[in-house]
DNA sequence: GATTAGTACTGTATCTGATCAACTACTCAA
DNA sequence: TTGAGTAGTTGATCAGATACAGTACTAATC
């Protein structure tokens, strides 16, 4: 049934659910080196299959906050060639926290595969008449 | 250094790194059968082993915006004996919207385990020059 | 050389969802 | 009758994601 409804996992994606994720992925990013701005949003972009983007504007304002927390720091590429480039370095209180993120997305991930297969698990499908 | 700062998973542990699930999670509780509000509160609370719990307030607003959105029904017990108890009942409507974020976080779960394994795994530490 | 597209970065405004902090109201036990 | 636990509700606030708009440079095209 319902299958003249095609739904692909990129329809049903939404980008707000990486919400809290955005700085982990970003110091992810950034644990392989030293990138600019743009260079980290194609990065993520292409790491999804392109199926996927965290918004420039998001990040650009995920870098703003990281560097205000002391996570990453800025500097300037060179600016003489005309396209200027800010690279971003990953600090080691970034190191740190991207690492207790690492932990935190794990525990929130089993959290959730368990609350969601619980339900779906076959079996306990159609117990309506357990509860009126 | 700085090992009298305990730091156990549960500390790493924030609620709002469920934003954007807590739907899907009380959908997938409801799916198994008709629920009041504390009771799926406190399902959630021990299915996580204590460890986690998603907010009382949090998710009264959840069952006002899926009730707006007619993903449950709502219907209220036996106000006769006092204890007033608002039960939710999933629709049609709330089961494939279910359906629909089950997949949706299945991508998005596969897509964060991606971007962090590729950048955590070891042996890809230092490798500054494959990616220019 | 004007136009257009792509790269690269920035700022403002807005929306949503999570949470806090209260509050009402009932039951039951000490 | 006081307090704890259950059960539900509301208003205010906060943070993060996004839309939208803008600046500025480069390179290709006509």
């Amino acid at each position: 049934m319902q299958q003249d409804e095609v739904q692909p996992a990129d329809d049903a994606f939404s980008a707000d659910l990486l919400r809290g994720h955005t700085d982990t992925i970003v110091l992810a990013t950034l644990r392989r080196g030293d990138r600019y701005g743009f260079e980290i949003y194609k990065t993520i972009r292409d790491a999804t299959g392109g199926a996927h983007e965290i918004k420039e504007a998001t990040l650009y304002a995920t870098y703003r906050r990281l560097t205000k927390d002391g996570l990453v720091e800025a500097y300037w590429g060179d600016e003489s060639q005309g396209g200027r480039r800010k690279y971003y370095r990953i600090t080691d209180a970034g190191r740190a926290v991207y690492r207790r993120n690492v932990a935190a997305w794990v525990a929130t991930r089993d959290v959730v595969d368990a609350l969601l297969s619980t339900a779906a698990r076959p079996g306990a499908s159609t117990d309506k008449d357990s509860d009126r």
